[in-house]
RNA sequence: GGCCCCAUCGUCUAAUGGUUAGGACACCAGGUUUUCAUCCUGGUAAUAGGGGUUCGAUUCCCCUUGGGGCUACCA
């Protein structure tokens, strides 16, 4: 059976490229009915973030990403099996990595370094200028056992190394990129635990894939050049190496990785910003994979049933928030009217405006905006002017362009006749749109001589949604009371 | 500097030896329209360059160029 693992570090929130690959993985496990967990690689404590494994988490669940193994998140207990609610945390696990190490070091495969970073760095800078490649000199690496021993009883500071072969070559087969192969000599003898006793990703990232049952390990190409070293480590532990799979980075207008330092892409962001997981997740999936169809739309369940390896690129994709805005056009505008009522509330109350009010229909006032808005937060924006207790406007913006202040304000007094005479009960959309509508052809007027005033003056604004829309979400009275100010303002 | 990866419209991509190089977003034009938008119709726009292989290369190989990643006791 399949599983996949999604590991990030929490150094900061879940950004979109994270995302992507914690979408990948977990589509690779659902296709083939395998599991998908979460892992929190949390073994460097410099860079830890506050709260950041707590986002990760929770912008999974906003996506709808399931995590089917991991721990649980109130008593602490590690869940093997399926149904668990959180994720595992390597920095919770140190025990389990420092036996691996020792095993390593017993048999020879690792070794203790204690070079000072400073004398690292110099070598490095040599390497560099005479154009060699820079890798780790090998000082520590053959220092006789005798030595050794006394170094560490003196508590010097110290990592430990692993053994990279000197010659030969380490080829494998990645799922995306096919095969590729590595000159041993050029690898460095990674350092596999830190002096502070955290181990480093390389070290933990393989025990961790084995122990937990790893079969593909999908990640991102940043990844690929250390390969090597991970697939090295399997063979000195004597296990299999799992299928690797090398995801195209996603990249800025500049090309560069996405990162949190390159500005507005945390997942939370998004949804802050009023985008829905839906569209986000459809359109993060067809970054770097297509189904081979002209079909665009794909809800997480059809993606479930149709994601395929063969399908997913090599090349790196640009951010492009433009076909995002277009993806979350598409699923407001199909969400039914109920639904997404619900979506915008919290995005209602967040802009203070107080929605739950008998005054307002709250369907009509999103109606307003739903064919129109690219975010829900464009959308309230939007329609904030249905809830303000008085329009600001130029009373001229009132006159259409082929009309005069007089004739606006004339129609606008005619307007304010019919619809008063309109049964409370009777305020639709379509009911005071008959009742103009049959006046203004009765009469042969323009539109524009009507329509264009009538909108102003219950809107207040240039451009807006149509008015009759608008009438039927403002309710009566507030229609009236505004035909009425505008009539005064002229 | 060293190693590795990548290369089709501006962007996301389709076409794995034979197509007028297709679609979507964006853009432009026209239509519908009281405004903006929606909607409908149409349009501009790409195989980085050079060598091979082949009857035939977007497609296979090599080189160049360009871009990116890694090169930490970060992941």
């Amino acid at each position: 059976m399949i599983k996949t693992r999604f590991a990030p570090s929490p150094t900061g929130f879940l950004h979109i490229g994270g995302l992507r690959t914690a979408l990948f993985a977990y589509l690779i496990a659902k296709k083939n009915g395998g599991d998908f967990l979460l892992r929190i690689e949390d073994t460097d404590r410099e860079r830890f973030v506050d709260g950041g494994i707590e986002n990760i988490i929770r912008s999974l669940q906003w996506a709808g990403i399931k995590i089917d193994e991991g721990v649980d998140m109130d008593t602490g207990n590690e869940i093997i099996q399926k149904g668990g609610s959180g994720p595992y945390i390597q920095s919770e696990r140190l025990d389990i990595y420092i036996e691996y190490i020792q095993k390593l070091l017993d048999e020879g495969h690792a070794y203790h370094c204690f070079c000072s970073k400073e004398k690292l760095e110099e070598v490095r800078h040599e390497q560099e200028e005479n154009k060699q490649p820079t890798i780790y000199d090998g000082t520590c690496r053959n220092m006789p056992e005798s030595e050794v021993k006394i170094m560490l009883r003196e508590e010097r500071e110290h990592v430990v190394r692993m053994k990279m072969p000197t010659e030969g070559v380490t080829k494998f087969n990645d799922l995306i990129h096919g095969e590729i192969e590595f000159q041993n000599k050029l690898i460095d003898d990674q350092v596999i635990l830190k002096s502070d006793g955290f181990p480093t990703y390389h070290l933990a990232n393989v025990i961790d894939d084995y122990l937990m049952g790893i079969t593909n390990v999908i990640r991102g190409d940043e990844w690929l050049p250390s390969v090597p070293k991970h697939i090295e480590l399997y063979k000195m532990l004597g296990w299999k190496p799992p299928y690797f799979a090398h995801l195209s980075l996603l990249v800025n207008e500049k090309k560069q990785k996405l990162s949190k330092r390159h500005g507005d892409v945390s997942v939370q962001d998004f949804e802050e910003k009023g985008y829905l997981p839906e569209a986000l997740i459809n359109f993060v999936a067809f970054l770097g994979w297509n189904p081979g169809s002209e079909k665009e739309i794909f809800t997480l369940d059809e993606l479930e049933k149709e994601f395929s390896f063969e399908k997913i690129g090599k090349s790196p994709s640009i951010f492009n928030r433009e076909k995002l805005d277009w993806y979350n056009r598409e699923y407001i505008k199909s969400m039914s009217n109920e639904e997404f009522a619900n979506r915008v509330m919290p995005f209602f109350v967040n802009a203070g405006l107080k929605v739950e009010s008998k005054k307002y229909k709250i369907e009509s006032i999103i109606a307003l905006e739903k064919e129109r808005a690219n975010t829900l937060v464009e959308l309230v924006d939007e329609v904030a002017f249905i809830f303000a207790e008085k329009l600001e406007y130029e009373p001229t913006l009132l006159v259409w362009k082929k009309s005069t202040r007089e004739d606006a304000k004339e129609k606008l007094e005619q307007v304010l006749q019919l619809l008063s005479q309109i049964d409370n009960n009777n305020w639709t959309k379509e009911g005071t749109q008959k009742i103009i509508m049959d006046w203004i052809s009765e009469k042969s007027y323009n539109n524009g001589d009507v329509l264009w005033p009538m909108r102003v003056a219950i809107s207040g604004k240039k451009n807006s949604p149509g008015p009759f829309e608008i009438a039927d979400a403002l309710g009566k009275d507030k229609t009236i009371e505004r035909l009425e100010t505008a009539v005064k303002l002229l």
